[in-house]
RNA sequence: GGUAGUGUAGCCAAGUGGUAAGGCAACGGUCUGCAAAACCGUGAUCGCCGGUUCGACUCCGGUUACUACCUCCA
């Protein structure tokens, strides 16, 4: 049994799919006016981590999420830049993909736009007009908050409560054209020549920004869903602007599990675009060439709980992850030295952390306790080849085993061989030859040398060991 | 002010009503021609106060610190 902690409860729940076997999920994907920054990444990561072990349990998972390409701030910097809109979110958008690439996380089954879906929008705000929950005002089109039903108890709020708070703050243009000042747009007037605009029944103007999200939810995947995913901070308002939505339009629930990820903070502060104390992932990825370790080290920390990201923290990452590819490394050399046949006590240590690293996943995806269960595996990896005799079954089912847990983590590539270039190949034999005539002077000049053009030996009882720097 | 959450060894990070997983770093040792890798060993009484209990870090109350959300934000 899979937990799952839904924030509309604030508990773990039983995980209870609508279709047996088959799981829809949606997940709110970046604003493509910028690069995204570590906190997205993580949220992104989180999330593909969640789908990577439905799917590893055998679910077939259908995972959406969008691009926002057309809001203010897209606006904004297309303006400032003096391209169009299009130009900014297309830019980002293959940015998008091309950090996101080496960091392994699955490709979405379907990843819209919002400009993609923008007749589905208009006829979901048509229907929203129609059954009364939504009204035009000058070309706007407002959703009536209060006429929903348990508006807010995603985040929690007290609507009152909440009128009370953003009383000082709600005196923007919008509130005059609004009944309530808690009324959300679904549609924004755009009257201004030059920017990105569609006809519509109210006049020109584009989606506001929580519609995309209820409609690609609906239309892709259908009108209750399993999960929806995104960072906490959007439980409010976005997640609860979409609830209203939706079930305003289909009288279903929307969705029955909403998880939220927690930040990433720098020196304990969130870090946001806003703030500017951001780390885009393009940048870190530039600066840092193993992108394996960004996502071990949002591996490191439950995916709700806050991670506070400073200079050290990278570095103590691959440190950390530095044990396992050793480990599976030290593996794969002693295949070669192993006898035929299996060792019985190996696999059965191995049966055991696998189900140990299942029952860690199964609570929330917790996925620190699902890595301890594996550097169990890599102790046991690191006893077992320090063994005078080893059985090859045990070995490929150590590397298996390794292997297939951490790519739920979406860690791949543990093995850092790779083909070797003549001259390395050459210089790995002539120190073979060199240490079998006891020519130790030889053989450490070698090893420089060959440290020298990237690679690295060890000395073992089984002989030379090497691997890639 | 309201809401949600967090405070566990130098660092990261789990966890449970019965005397604290795992990892990194550090130190000592073993192995090694040297090295590397690995292995072995060494560390915390869980923000603070009080209560419940045979017993709490784990439950309850209070207190304090930090963070986030309360209509830009993953």
């Amino acid at each position: 049994m899979i937990y799952v902690y839904n924030t509309l409860s604030l508990k773990k729940e039983v995980f209870k799919p609508i279709t047996t076997g088959k799981i829809n999920m949606y997940v709110c994907g970046p604003t493509v006016y910028n690069y995204i920054h570590i906190g997205n990444a993580r949220s992104a990561i989180a999330f593909d981590t969640v789908r990577r072990y439905f799917e590893y349990r055998g679910y077939e998972v259908n995972y959406v999420s969008n691009f926002t390409d057309v809001d203010d701030k897209i606006i904004n910097r297309a303006q400032k830049e003096g391209i169009s809109e299009l130009a900014v979110a297309n830019k980002y958008a293959e940015a998008f993909h091309e950090d996101t690439l080496p960091l392994n996380i699955k490709p979405a089954t379907i990843r819209s736009r919002a400009t993609e879906v923008i007749p589905d929008i208009i006829d979901f705000v048509k229907d929203l007009i129609g059954k009364g929950y939504a009204y035009e005002s000058e070309g706007d089109v407002y959703f009536r908050a209060k006429k929903f039903k348990g508006y807010g108890i995603l985040a929690h709020q007290d609507l009152a409560e909440m009128e009370a708070n953003a009383a000082g703050r709600l005196n923007d243009d919008e509130t005059v054209r609004k009944e309530d000042p808690v009324d959300f747009a679904v549609w924004k007037n755009e009257p201004r020549e030059g920017v990105i605009s569609w006809e519509s029944p109210w006049g020109k103007g584009r989606p506001g920004w929580h519609i995309e999200c209820s409609v690609m939810a609906q239309k892709y995947l259908s009108n209750t869903i399993d999960i929806h995913g995104g960072g906490i901070d959007l439980a409010f308002p976005h997640h609860t602007n979409e609830i209203a939505q939706s079930e305003a339009r289909t009288g279903q629930k929307f969705v029955n599990y909403w998880m939220h990820n927690g930040f990433v903070n720098v020196n304990n502060e969130k870090m946001s675009k806003s703030l500017g104390n951001f780390t885009t992932l393009h940048d870190l990825l530039s600066t840092y060439d193993d992108p394996m370790v960004i996502r071990y080290l949002l591996s490191t920390t439950q995916y709700r709980r806050p991670i506070n990201y400073e200079n050290n923290t990278v570095e103590q990452a691959r440190l950390e992850l530095e044990r396992i590819r050793t480990a599976y490394r030290n593996l794969l050399f002693r295949l070669d030295s192993s006898e035929l046949g299996s060792d019985g006590k190996v696999e059965v240590i191995i049966e055991e952390q696998t189900k140990a690293f299942e029952q860690a996943m199964n609570d929330d995806f917790n996925t620190p306790n699902a890595l301890a269960a594996i550097f169990e595996l890599v102790s046991l990896a690191n006893t077992y080849t320090k063994s005078n005799v080893v059985k090859r079954n045990s070995i490929q089912e150590l590397l298996e085993t390794i292997s297939k847990l951490m790519s739920v983590f979406g860690i791949d590539g543990l093995d850092s061989h790779a083909d070797l270039t003549t001259e390395q190949r050459e210089l790995l034999d002539m120190r073979v030859k060199a240490r079998q005539s006891h020519d130790f002077t030889k053989s450490d000049l070698l090893r420089n040398r060959l440290k020298e053009v990237g690679i690295l030996v060890e000395d073992t009882p089984q002989g030379q060991r090497w691997y890639k720097a």
